[in-house]
DNA sequence: AGCCCCCTCGCAAGCGCTTGCACAATGTTC
DNA sequence: GAACATTGTGCAAGCGCTTGCGAGGGGGCT
């Protein structure tokens, strides 16, 4: 009931027809096609996604491998995946590594295996070489979101040049005593995004003739309150305050906002903050930053899966490709007084 | 190449031994099961979850349908289930209605048609008769978590109980003028929780002997800046400035406190603010709370659905769930000076 | 008129599993 | 030791689609 067959029956053709009209595979007249597709309609009938799967090798769906969900970045980049993939006609199911151990490993060893997915989006994640290797043994096309996966396409901003430009337009102001709170050393080891922060922070520093490792520096955890502690400690010596904070994400630049005021201090009057992400709560705080924009990301990401999908190649183009980024000048940064 | 034929081959056994010791479906001896997960381990053979669908009926996969991705109590409640599913040996795939018309449409009436899904997990949502009833159509397991759904068994925190206990909370500081802030008219149509919380306020305020009507009022949209406004406007007015306000939400008492600060009101000198949800930066603000616990909803969704999976009951039990919740005091209250 | 090509459609063989049924080999009971 | 459960396994028929192949028919060409 309610299957292929009724509708071919109905329509007075046999599955065949009805297959190739439903899914626009192979030729099919004009005249058939519209019959069954009003056939189909009324009767409520929709291709069942496990037969068409076993019998063409083609799932409709993607998975979507995240390390966390609730934050900003990865819910947007998911959100963004998500719908680029219902117009597809996709469906995403979501892997999400949180759990830390044994999730982690079945998600690897068992989940991806099943042949659920035609490919996969990998986001931020920092994967072991054994991970990356079974990603690949997928034989599916993959495409990493920001964060680069080796021997994996994929979409991320150049964190060297947003950096770059974040300290650019504090050193444009005028300022010469700048402060970064960035990633820490131990995180560094898995994660490229801060130290690549860092980075363009320093080749910016040099670039205007300041040493940056005479610059305060803190570590904080990407965290608002994290960026809290970090500016709290960063600003609290009166000797060596600087007029400036390169934050390296919005959230700890809104932290470092925070501890500003609890410790007295006018943002920007004393001290400019500036971030990177482009924060769903930086305009309410005024915040300057480097916008990136992760639900584009997602889009894309779904866009080129498709594209490999489409012409399936199966070999993975290593070309990785840089996003679009924008400097939002808001009220938080201002040349230094006196 | 590497499917059941393979695994029963090297096994010395029938596909169908190899399917029971796999699935656990079927009695076997223990030394064959041990034989046969041997040799399916040492190949990496994972059962195709399509071949297993189509011919069992069962896909191993539950759908959630929510109506944001990038909200704090979503993203925590799809984190807990897809732990929960995870251990289950589920997938979860998404349904994101945010995209608004065209792709909400399509998911009630294609996406969720195609028997990819065994039950489905619908997260705050506010349907429409049509969508619930095409739910119901499904003939699976439905649960709702954090928002009532007529015929479908929900889970949920009691609003009414939860906004009265942080109104008492203020009472019993020794508050008699209390602001609130919730959500609009409008938006209360469509969905219950503002309204219930309003409840509770009222009730509360009247079993004080308080007339809450004669309360200061303010609609926010349950965001940090929606409750920076609102609060901007019931703090400023200096005449009825009450000395403590219950915001329907964390967000919303987030801005409150940063609005009281803006004012040059101090927390919880001159104001006193307690929200609703536990919300991950609760603590950071000192907030005081009434906390519930999305992440565990998520995981009970997942329990009762499992329940309702393995006792292939299809007839849906309306006992909705009231969940646990409760009060965390911190800094943002104290009794009202002088 | 005859030939060929192209377009449309049906036939039927799978896709890779699950499971009802039958059957053999043990164990249990009197 | 006969009669009957019980347990472990194999056989084979699907599950509901997709698709290679081939048949039929209409039109354009020489």
């Amino acid at each position: 009931m309610g299957g292929i067959d009724e509708v071919a029956r109905l329509a007075g053709v046999s599955t065949a027809t009805v297959s190739r009209a439903l899914s626009g595979n192979g030729a099919v007249s004009p005249a058939t096609r519209m019959r069954v597709v009003d056939v189909a309609h009324s009767l409520g009938y929709v291709v069942s996604s496990n037969a068409s799967s076993l019998a063409s090798g083609r799932t409709k769906n993607v998975g979507a491998v995240v390390p966390f969900l609730n934050r900003w970045f990865f819910s947007s980049v998911i959100e963004g995946a998500e719908r680029a993939l219902l117009r597809a006609g996709y469906d995403l199911t979501l892997y999400n590594l949180a759990g830390g151990g044994d999730e982690r490993r079945s998600v690897f060893e068992h989940f991806l295996l099943r042949k659920r997915v035609d490919a996969v989006i990998a986001i931020s994640l920092e994967l072991t070489e054994d991970e990356v290797s079974r990603l690949l043994a997928l034989g599916k096309p993959v495409v990493g979101v920001g964060g680069p996966l080796a021997g994996v396409p994929t979409l991320m901003i150049d964190d060297v040049r947003v950096a770059r430009l974040a300290t650019e337009h504090l050193l444009a102001l005028g300022h010469t005593r700048i402060g970064h709170i960035g990633g820490n050393e131990a995180s560094d080891l898995d994660f490229h995004m801060p130290a690549s922060r860092r980075t363009g922070y320093d080749e910016a520093m040099r670039a205007a003739g300041l040493a940056p490792e005479s610059m305060p520096f803190h570590a904080g955890d990407f965290t608002i309150q994290g960026g809290y502690r970090a500016a709290a400690q960063l600003l609290g010596e009166q000797s060596s305050r600087p007029t400036a904070v390169f934050a390296a994400s919005d959230e700890m630049a809104i932290g470092t906002i925070l501890a500003a005021r609890d410790l007295g201090l006018s943002v920007p009057h004393d001290v400019s903050v500036i971030g990177i992400d482009g924060h769903e709560l930086a305009e309410f705080f005024g915040l300057t930053t480097v916008e990136q924009f992760p639900e584009q990301q997602g889009e894309r990401a779904v866009e080129l899966l498709m594209q490999r999908l489409a012409t399936d190649a199966v070999e993975q183009p290593s070309t990785s490709e840089s996003l679009p980024f924008s400097l939002a000048v808001r009220a938080s940064t201002a040349p230094p007084v006196g």
